[in-house]
DNA sequence: GTCTATACCTTGATAGAC
DNA sequence: GTCTATCAAGGTATAGAC
């Protein structure tokens, strides 16, 4: 939080519904979650959440992104590329990070978080990767990647398939792996 | 519907009901959709929908599934299996299954309907696949198929790529074909 | 500027009349 | 089988206290 002139201090107020909403948003989602439940867990009168966020979705917002857990996924060697992706986003996403990327998924209808969720994709994941990729569709197979990976966190985090959830993670990141290197490769060389 | 002794007819209001809200739910998704909107859709009183239905999820869950658009998608010959699940899956859900595709997505949050999407992908996609692939680790490479196919559906229809929608079909799945085809064919031959 | 109390509207659901 | 009346929950806006 950055203070100083020209910006209001943030109040306990606002920190505490900050905190309160992160935990709630991710645990329980969007829709399962309301203001009057983010204001008693925070200890504040809920008509503060509007007061200091504008409203529900611009909280959910404020709290929810996944930048911090794309950021920086696609550097390395390009030959074992596919499997430092897999390593990075999972590791990550076991964290406080599944929650959030489940709670984005459950709440596309809002076109903001599409946005989001699209923005944050295209310039941590897709952007940098077709800059690298080499050989022909360079920018389709840097977008496919990013659906491989959306699919792989739906299916670990959406809507968990429990047989691969409890897998050794190792197993899972190696298969998948190869699948992502498949669109890595220069497919002429 | 059928008709006859053991089960009472659809009445004309259930049918206007089911297809007022097949239609407003691809379009609209879950939280999107009221009961009173579907009902001014079918031109019959709010109340009667939960009469009929019990409740609005139970309605939903009546009215959208991906069964249709799942059964049969991994039948064909293994070596070209991955493009022909691709063309299958995605000719289908350029109709009308891509908005019940991402309604069911939207309204994960219910745990019937991640029930219905887990079910379904298991039924018509993972098990079959893993009682026809060879080699090692057999179901986790079905599973994973499940996946690769859940982030193409995720980015052409429920958090929609512009760049990736808007190219010919053919090229995006020529692409993704053969990242499919990576976990079909046997890693060990 | 920060917080509290309160009221308003939409929406899902139900009870009971006809 | 169908409709009217009504309730509870939740998102939002505003008036006013400190």
């Amino acid at each position: 939080m950055r203070r100083g002139p020209g910006r209001p201090p943030s109040s306990h107020a606002q920190r505490a519904i900050r905190a309160a909403a992160a935990r709630l948003f991710a645990r329980h989602g969007y829709s399962g979650t309301s203001v009057r439940d983010i204001a008693a867990g925070a200890g504040v009168d809920p008509a503060l959440v509007n007061r200091h966020f504008g409203s529900k979705e611009g909280l959910f917002l404020a709290t929810m992104s996944v930048d911090e857990d794309f950021r920086g996924l696609v550097d390395g060697p390009l030959g074992e590329l596919g499997r430092a992706i897999l390593t990075r986003v999972v590791t990550r996403m076991d964290g406080p990070g599944g929650g959030v990327f489940a709670a984005l998924v459950g709440a596309l209808a809002l076109p903001e978080v599409r946005a989001h969720l699209a923005r944050s994709t295209d310039e941590h994941v897709v952007g940098p990767l077709a800059r690298r990729l080499s050989g022909p569709d360079a920018d389709l197979r840097a977008r496919l990647v990013g659906a491989q990976l959306h699919g792989l966190l739906f299916s670990l985090h959406v809507s968990p398939d429990p047989e691969l959830a409890q897998r050794p993670r190792a197993e899972v990141l190696d298969a998948y792996a190869r699948a992502l290197q498949a669109l890595i490769d220069d497919p002429t060389a």
